[in-house]
DNA sequence: GTGAAAGCGCTAACAT
DNA sequence: ATGTTAGCGCTTTCAC
C-alpha cells in the first residue's frame, strides 16, 4: 500500500489529533472554522500542531474541496516586461487574497498553447488568465467547451461575447499614427512579428492603416520580422534601403522598437532625424532610453491586477465576469521627429 | 455530502470505468501502464475518455502518488529582467519534461518571502527554485529544518553546504574593477539597494572593495538607494555634486545603472565623459542602450535552465542535488571612459 | 489481463 | 462543542 517516496512525511491532521486527544474533525474546524472551539481545546490543538510543525496539506484539502485555491496564467514569454508586468499585477492581488499561481509559458506557440492549458486544467485551477497569442481560434476550439467549467479572463485580447482587459489596440494605433501625422509623417511603415502568433499586432495594423487611409496618406506597408521580440539586421537593412530616410516606423511592440533602434545605430542611421521610430506597450526600458522612445503605454500592471481581481471576484462572490478596456495613454519620448509641413495630397508633385 | 461548487463537473474515472465496462484500476492502467493491458481494452477505453473529454484529475493523482509533479520557484520580482529570465530557462526545462511550476513572487520583502515559502510547500510542490533577497538568515531558520523533505537548490546565492547555482559575484566584481582601473579610473562608487535584501549586492560591493585595495586605491563608498530597481533622483544629484566628475560609478544591478544613466542625462551630464557606469546581470535592455551599457553579463536563462534540471535529475533520477558556478563574462560597452594615466599612488599630490 | 478494495489528507454533513 | 463517517479522484497492492 505505502508506496509515497518521501521520508519521514510531514505530520498529517491524523497525528495531531492523536496527540491532541481529538478527533481529526477538530483538528480540522481549528484551522478552518476555529469560531466552533472551545478555547481551550483550540489552543492545546494549536499548541500540538506548532509542535509538530504541522501545516495543512493543500493537495489533500483541493481534493476535498473541490477548489485549489489556485489561478493558472498562461503567456506567452516573461521575457517581454510587458507580460511580466502583467504577471505580476495578477501576481500580487493573488498572493494578497490567499491564492496561488500556476504559470506557463507558451513561447508565443499554438501547440503549446493548448497543451499547457490542458495541464493548467488538468491541476484543477480554480481559474484562468490568458494571454493568448491569437486569441480567435483556441478560444473557439477548446476554451468554451471545457472551459465551461472554469472561469477565465483573457489579458491583451478582445473578443466579443468572452471576459477580458486590454486597451483599445485599434483605436491605441490611430491616435500613435496621428500624432505621427501631426508631426508632418507621411510616410509610415508598420513593423511586427508574424500576425497570426499575435492578434494584438494584427489590430495595430489595421488602426494604423485605418489612420493613414482617413487622413489620404500613402497606404502603411507591413514588414514582417521573425519574431516578436527582435529584427532581423538584414531585414532592416533591406527595409531601410527601400524607403529611404526620413521614414517612421511603428512598431508593433517596445521590444521591436528598441532593437530597431540599436540596428539603425550600427547602420548609423540617426533617431530621429533620419528614422522615426515608435512602439506599442511602454515598458519601462522604452522611457529611459535615449532618447526615450515615443509610445503607447498600457497599464500593464493595472491590466493583471484587474484581470486577477475580475477572476476572483467571480470565484469567491459570484460577480459576473465582465470585460474591461483600460485607458492608454500616448507618451511622447524623443524618436518622432518634426518634419517640414508637406503640400496636401492631390498637390501636383 | 456533495458540496463541491463546480456544475457538471469533468468527468471522473468512474465514468470512463462504467461506460467501457471495465474497473476503474483499468482505467487508470490505460493512462499510467498501458502495456499492462489487453490491446482491445486499452483501444475501448481510450475511445470512451476521449468521448467524454476525460483528463486525469492531477489532484486526485498528486494525492494519492504523494507527489504534485510541480516545482515551486520563488523569486523577488519578474519585473526584473535578469529574474524573468532565469525563470523563463526553468520553466521550459520543466515544462519539456512534464511538470508545471508554481510562482511566487516576494518583491524583495523578508515577511512574504517566509510565508510564500510555506504556501509552495503547503501545496506539496516535489522541489523548490528559491532565489532570496538574503538567503542566509532564510536557510538556517526554516529550510533546512522543513525542507528536509523537499529538495530544493538557490538560484543566485552561494552558501557553504547549500545546492546552488550562480556565477562568482565576489570574482565577478572584481574584474569589473579591474576593468575601471585599466581604464585608469581610481576613484569609484558603489550604489546599490539596501544590502539586507540582497546578498548578491553585498558580495558585488565585497568585491569591488577587494580590488580597490589590492590595487591600493581610495576606499570604494557605498551609496544605498531606496529599492533596487530604480534610483532617487535627489540622492543621485547629491552624490554626484559630492563626488564631481569625473567618476566611476559601478552600480549593483542594470536596472539601478539604466536608472542612473537616465538621471545623468536629466542632469546635462554626458555619460561615459563626465560619468562611467557600469552594471551587473547583463541584461537585454542595457545592450541596446546608446551607449551600451558595459556590465558583468550573467547567463540567467542558463541559470534558471541548469537549476531546473539539477532539481529534476534529483526528483526524478535521484542524482545528487550539487552545486555549480556558472562563468560570467564582461560586456564592454560604451558606458566607460578612458581617463589619462595619472601619477602612481603615493607620489606627491 | 483484470477487478476489488484500501487509502493518500482533508472537510463537511450529520449525529450527539 | 465535539465525534463519526463518508468520500473527493486517483493508484496500487493483492487476489483471481
Amino acid at each position: 500500500m505505502k508506496s509515497q517516496s518521501k521520508g519521514p512525511s510531514r505530520a498529517s491532521i491524523l497525528e495531531i489529533a492523536r496527540e491532541a486527544k481529538v478527533s481529526t474533525a477538530t483538528v480540522s474546524r481549528a484551522f478552518n472554522r476555529p469560531e466552533l472551539l472551545h478555547a481551550e481545546t483550540l489552543g492545546r490543538v494549536k499548541r500540538v500542531a506548532r509542535q509538530l510543525g504541522f501545516r495543512p496539506n493543500l493537495v489533500g484539502r483541493s481534493l476535498r474541496r473541490g477548489s485549489t485555491q489556485t489561478i493558472g496564467v498562461l503567456l506567452p514569454t516573461l521575457t517581454n516586461p510587458v507580460f511580466a508586468e502583467c504577471f505580476e499585477g495578477a501576481c500580487r492581488y493573488a498572493q494578497n487574497i490567499g491564492y496561488s499561481i500556476m504559470v506557463a509559458t507558451t513561447n508565443y506557440d499554438h501547440e503549446g498553447e493548448l497543451e499547457s492549458l490542458h495541464t493548467l486544467l488538468d491541476h484543477q485551477v480554480d481559474g484562468l488568465i490568458l494571454t493568448l497569442g491569437s486569441a480567435v481560434p483556441l478560444a473557439s476550439h477548446d476554451l468554451l467547451q471545457r472551459a465551461q467549467a472554469t472561469p477565465y479572463i483573457l489579458a491583451y485580447s478582445m473578443l466579443p461575447g468572452i471576459p477580458s482587459v486590454t486597451i483599445d489596440d485599434f483605436r491605441a494605433s490611430q491616435h500613435l499614427a496621428e500624432l505621427l501625422a501631426a508631426f508632418n509623417h507621411r510616410r509610415m511603415v508598420f513593423l511586427s512579428g508574424p500576425l497570426k502568433d499575435s492578434d494584438r499586432a494584427a489590430r495595430r495594423l489595421l488602426g494604423a492603416r485605418a489612420c493613414a487611409e482617413r487622413l489620404g496618406f500613402d497606404p502603411v506597408p507591413h514588414v514582417v520580422m521573425p519574431t516578436h521580440v527582435e529584427c532581423d539586421p538584414v531585414q532592416v537593412e533591406r527595409l531601410l534601403q527601400h524607403h529611404r530616410p526620413p521614414i517612421a516606423v511603428m512598431c508593433s511592440n517596445d521590444l521591436l522598437a528598441l532593437s530597431l533602434m540599436s540596428i539603425c545605430r550600427s547602420l548609423e542611421l540617426r533617431i530621429p532625424q533620419d528614422v522615426s521610430v515608435c512602439g506599442f506597450d511602454g515598458i519601462a526600458p522604452g522611457a529611459m532610453y535615449d532618447p526615450p522612445l515615443t509610445s503607447v503605454v498600457q497599464p500593464s500592471i493595472e491590466i493583471g491586477h484587474i484581470a486577477c481581481k475580475k477572476l476572483l471576484d467571480h470565484l469567491t462572490a459570484n460577480h459576473r465576469l465582465a470585460s474591461a478596456i483600460v485607458p492608454h495613454r500616448i507618451f511622447e519620448g524623443g524618436t518622432v521627429c518634426t518634419l517640414p509641413p508637406r503640400p496636401d495630397k492631390g498637390a501636383a508633385p
